[in-house]
DNA sequence: TTGGAAAGTAAGCGACTGCTTACATCTCTT
DNA sequence: AAGAGATGTAAGCAGTCGCTTACTTTCCAA
């Protein structure tokens, strides 16, 4: 393919990526309001100027995080595993998958049209996956449902920092929702015996 | 009782009552960071130096409001209705029941030690609440789960913009996190037959 | 070697934020 | 009626924000 150019002092693409990685982690730690264009440019090494020169707009920095990297959890294997994957993400200890621009859009309420437009669609995306899971004229509504639910965990355990969810075996709370979930989606059929 | 005294020009009571009314509409709408001591006084139709001579500070304020009516929805009916009590303001259009603080909380991440605080003993209580309606060493995490269910049903619907949750019949979703809710807790009962 | 574009930098502008201060006005008690 | 405390007001301070501008340094092709 490419053959490799030789690493350069100045790299436009790698100080990008270093300020889309830096900003990624810290809309997820603290929202996008908290976050401050000088501070993902100290995080990243990089002058503030290039993080305009490169995405515009702080907004459109954070759209730039969720649109690169939000979608990667989607088709990171097949949808029956989907729900374990989300959980995955929201009961690990930060950082080891905190800074995920779900994570993000958990702790930020971004007003702008845009931003609520890439959201919807992300969104309408695990939900079309997910009612993948169901059938019958409900399934819609379901698997938003179950999408809430993760999102709720999601939210209870780092924004609002529940003890009981943090405290929690990771595996002990799949258990519980799956039978949850399993109960939602299956219209007849029986919840899994203990 | 107390006589009704003749209501006052100045009445520091009513400019209180005002300004907290004022902040817990604005929280619910914009979320904390998004809200400005300014809007908060205009809206009350008050003086901003007025607020901070009553409560203090705008994060005083913030947790003043959650503190006031926090509470009131938990005990407002019996438990077993708790979960359609909440539904029912999440579910509502604005600004029906979409002044509620616990809209307020969905859309703030304050960083503050003591409304995370305040936060976490009302997080607590709704669960020890909750707890009741199952049994067993996992009542607790049951009904952690049960209230993040519903929280998530809130975010995704007020904060993300979810269209399927907005269209939706409120009856129907009831119907349908009452199943789900249902298996979580009831151990060995059967899923209520259609 | 050199010229021009690309990449990086320093400084600051204007607007807005939470909060304070100094002051005017009202209300009630004596 | 008068003094004092409660209530309301106008103005501004100091800091931070997103973003821009004018500039220097590096890189690579010709």
């Amino acid at each position: 393919m490419s053959q490799n150019p030789p690493p350069r002092r100045r790299d436009s693409q790698a100080t990008r990526a270093a300020l889309l990685k830096a900003a990624g982690e810290l809309f997820a730690e603290r929202g996008y309001d908290r976050t401050t264009v000088r501070d993902i440019a100290a995080r990243a090494g990089a002058n503030q100027a290039l993080l305009f020169r490169y995405f515009g707009t702080k907004e459109d920095l954070f759209n730039a995080v969720v649109a690169h990297r939000g979608m990667d959890l989607l088709h990171s294997g097949p949808v029956e595993q989907l729900p374990r994957r989300i959980l995955e993400i929201f009961l690990a200890e930060p950082p080891e998958g905190g800074d995920h621009p779900i994570q993000a859009m958990l702790r930020s309420a971004v007003l702008g049209a845009e931003s609520m437009a890439l959201r919807k669609e992300m969104g309408r995306a695990y939900v079309r996956s997910l009612s993948e899971l169901t059938e019958g004229p409900e399934a819609e509504l379901r698997a938003e449902l179950v999408l809430a639910w993760l999102v709720g965990i999601g939210f209870c355990r780092s924004v609002l920092g529940s003890d009981v969810l943090r405290a929690a075996d990771a595996d002990r709370v799949e258990a519980e929702v799956q039978r949850g979930i399993s109960a939602l989606l299956d219209l007849d059929a029986p919840v899994t015996p203990s």
